[in-house]
RNA sequence: GGCCCCUUCGUCUAGCGGUUAGGACGCGGCCCUUUCACGGCUGAAACACGGGUUCGAUUCCCGUAGGGGUCACCA
């Protein structure tokens, strides 16, 4: 009956989950999220994840718009199972389906064009009525169309009675059976909607859990229809679980979207965002466990429980993002950190040179191309190109104190940290000047700018050669 | 407008009848210090409102307000 929980078990079979992004042209950043719930869930539970593409907008669907979507998903690191499934290759399948309903007596032709149906909602529109089809072919004999008439198929929805959805995120919902009206299956062309489309894909597919936003919870009422009219024209079609969680807001709280700012994963790779950091945030928007903030992916998977997502929609926040990324950062290998940053910088960087300044690198950047920056002094070529602060710094007494550190510093047999601490320190104590005198304008000649890892880091990194080059470059002639 | 969902610091969250309402980001202060960071300490900051239920509500129920979603031969 309609009105019963008609919710299948779902429990004793093995967890199998999809994830069914349109390929748009980027991976939103909110549906990578659903996607990586989707994904949790089932390695939680040992289960299968897999992926549709929902392609059946041909226009959109270009093989470039989905391999964003299969990029963005392999960096964040979500390897699914089996064959990803092409919506649009499926279209026999979808009409198949609605032909056994149509023979079934549970889904009938309607021959209302598309004008009449605009008219339609525009007197429900005047009355103030709901708007919805009115079943005005439900009853009625296809004969009674002239011959050749172009129709539609519709599903034939229950009356009356209710429909109980028990969602894992949002709890028990119901709906009034009279709120679903009979809606369209094929179109006149014959292909399917996307109605009819994902309830056949997902029991084709064995889909156990339903996992996605919640701008389609009021579908899930709709295509259960679909998949309790199919029960008794064949087998396998049960109800899965679903779970509808909340979208991504802005910072102003409406709809994540393009005024926002970046929309798609690739945007915050381009950031300079670390997939293991983006994969974290993502994970603790609209989830949580405890007080703890990071979680490495074997964590997640061990812990992650779709019950405890929230309900209400949470707001995306950069500034955490950014701060965990810095975090991520500081945490990562330097070498790996060192070829992302080669990377950006091109054929001048040095690796090697790279990893050897990690370590004080990283403490300074909350995002790769901060990291890139703020490695930028390494590579740069003589005479330096001063910043304003930098140029500011160096007056005619600096570059005096320049060259007398040039000149003592040409004396320094052992090029190391603290040799080199120990022998400016001394400067500064025979000068009774705090180090800072000295430092300052150093880091100006050695760096060009006025903030920089500590000065006998940028010494040492630097070598001894490079850097009495860069520090008599700057001194007084 | 109909239907559906949501509501703890500015933001992300913990809490699941009795707590000084906890943590994180951000913000302020202090410490460390050669700059900038990092790190450490510390401060301000929340249960939307109104009724119930209860010895006792942030927690359970019902309203109100506010926010969001959805109503196509789009997906």
């Amino acid at each position: 009956m309609a009105s019963s929980d008609g919710n299948g078990d779902t429990s004793t079979r093995p967890v199998v989950t999809r994830f069914a992004p349109s390929p748009t042209g980027f991976l939103h950043i909110g549906n990578a999220r659903t996607g990586l719930f989707s994904w949790l869930y089932a390695r939680h539970f040992g289960g299968k994840a897999l992926l549709r593409i929902e392609d059946t907008d041909k226009k959109r669907s270009t093989q470039e718009a989905i391999d964003v979507i299969l990029d963005g998903l392999d960096w964040l690191g979500l390897e699914f199972d089996g064959e990803t499934v092409f919506q649009s290759e499926r279209a026999g399948r979808h009409a198949e389906v609605a032909q056994k309903l149509l023979d079934a007596g549970k889904a009938y032709k309607c021959f209302a064009t598309t004008e009449e149906l605009a008219e339609m909602r525009e007197a429900q529109r005047a009355a103030k009525q709901p708007m919805r089809y009115d079943g005005r072919w439900r009853d009625r004999d296809p004969s009674e169309a002239a011959s050749g008439t172009p129709y539609t198929i519709r599903i034939k929805t229950p009356e009356g009675g209710e429909t109980v959805i028990e969602d894992a995120v949002q709890g028990r919902v119901k709906v009034d059976n009279r709120e679903i009206d009979d809606f369209i299956l094929l179109r006149a062309d014959g292909s399917p909607t996307y109605m009819l489309a994902v309830v056949v894909d997902d029991m084709d597919m064995g889909c156990t859990h339903i996992i996605r936003g919640d701008d389609h919870l009021n579908n899930a009422f709709r295509q259960i229809q679909v998949i309790d009219a199919m029960q008794g024209v064949e087998d396998g079609w049960e109800r899965p679980t679903y779970a509808h969680v909340p979208l991504i807001h802005g910072n102003d709280g409406a709809k994540l979207s393009k005024r926002h700012g970046a929309l798609g994963v690739r945007d915050y790779r381009e950031m300079g965002i670390l997939p293991e950091a983006l994969f974290n945030y993502l994970l603790r928007l609209g989830w949580g466990h405890g007080d703890q903030e990071e979680f490495t992916m074997e964590e997640a998977i061990a812990l992650f429980d779709i019950s405890a997502v929230n309900k209400g929609p949470s707001r995306f926040d950069m500034k955490k993002l950014l701060n965990m990324n810095g975090n991520y950062i500081r945490a990562a290998d330097d070498a790996r950190l060192a070829g992302l940053v080669a990377e950006k910088i091109g054929s001048d960087a040095d690796v090697a040179l790279l990893t050897e300044a990690m370590p004080v690198l990283k403490t300074r950047a909350r995002d790769l191309n901060e990291l890139t920056e703020g490695a930028s002094f390494l590579f740069k070529q003589r005479p330096l190109e001063m910043d304003e602060k930098a140029a500011g710094l160096l007056d005619d007494g600096a570059r005096a104190t320049l060259s007398t550190i040039s000149a003592r510093l040409k004396g320094e047999t052992d090029w190391t940290i603290e040799a080199l601490e120990a022998n400016l320190k001394a400067y500064a104590e025979e000068l009774e000047l705090g180090l800072g005198k000295l430092a300052q304008p150093l880091r100006a000649a050695l760096t060009g700018q006025t903030t920089s890892p500590g000065i006998f880091d940028v010494l040492v990194l630097l070598g001894r050669e490079e850097s009495l080059a860069r520090i008599d470059a700057q001194a007084a002639a």
